[in-house]
DNA sequence: CCTTGCCTTGACGCGGACGTCAACGTCTAG
DNA sequence: CTAGACGTTGACGTCCGCGTCAAGGCAAGG
């Protein structure tokens, strides 16, 4: 298939398809016309980079599971490398989580503050109908 | 006080005030060489602008915060428009801590079955002595 | 006088993952 | 023959919050 099609069987865009080969992360047959050539290997390999994707991998880190998949592995997180790079993810997803949860903290309780400043009647809700 | 007690006094850097003043966040009279001259209410607009920071607002959600200091309130959150922003980021990190939250347990589901199909014996922990 | 250290403006760089445009070749249907 | 849909490469734009020069002016100490 060509770069058109494999795009929309995957869901994204030619333009992300020629920056992944500009990454060396999809190499592509050419055809007589310069076209680029798609098979279903290809087509397993982009469905890879895009779920990882979403679990929030860069491409960068990508990369790992496009190799193990290439030597020949039925998925992308059969090697090591790849398993190595779902235990950083994770612990950085961990990470993320407790700072965000802080943060969220931090925003709820400066609401809080900043609702009783306004109104500093504690014991009536807001919406009182009368000043 | 002048450009570099103030990024010091305040933990950050000459570059980012110049910065700030360019996005409309902070001005600065001038004195008579040209040099940026600032007051103490400088001082605590821009603790304000980075302590917002902190808890995630881009420098365009500080701009509330700003206004509102800058029309005589005594802190940034005295404003139906910052309380506004707060709400807002409130949501926004509830969001993300729940599409975070969902990502890591795919990441964990992810490297369990990587795990699983790499050592398909369930009764022996990673580390055998023997093949 | 010279050095040192502060200050000025302006302009480009970065990371990440593409979007968008230019300017063109190729294939197919009518 | 021509229009339209597809393909090609290359290069610059986007977002954000500055960092990092470059190329100087200004003030104070020795």
């Amino acid at each position: 298939m060509r770069i058109g099609e494999l795009a929309q069987r995957t869901g994204t865009t030619t333009r992300a398809l020629r920056f992944y080969e500009d990454q060396g992360l999809l190499t592509a047959r050419r055809s007589a016309n310069g076209y680029r050539e798609y098979d279903e290997d290809d087509l397993q390999l982009v469905k890879e980079i895009l779920t990882l994707q979403t679990v929030g991998l860069t491409l960068e880190e990508t990369r790992p599971f496009v190799d193990c998949l290439r030597s020949g592995h039925e998925t992308g997180d059969s090697c090591a490398s790849s398993i190595e790079v779902y235990r950083r993810k994770l612990e950085e997803a961990d990470a993320l989580l407790a700072r965000l949860g802080g943060i969220r903290g931090e925003l709820a309780a400066k609401l809080a503050g900043a609702l009783a400043r306004q109104a500093p009647d504690p014991c009536v809700v807001p919406g009182a109908p009368r000043p």
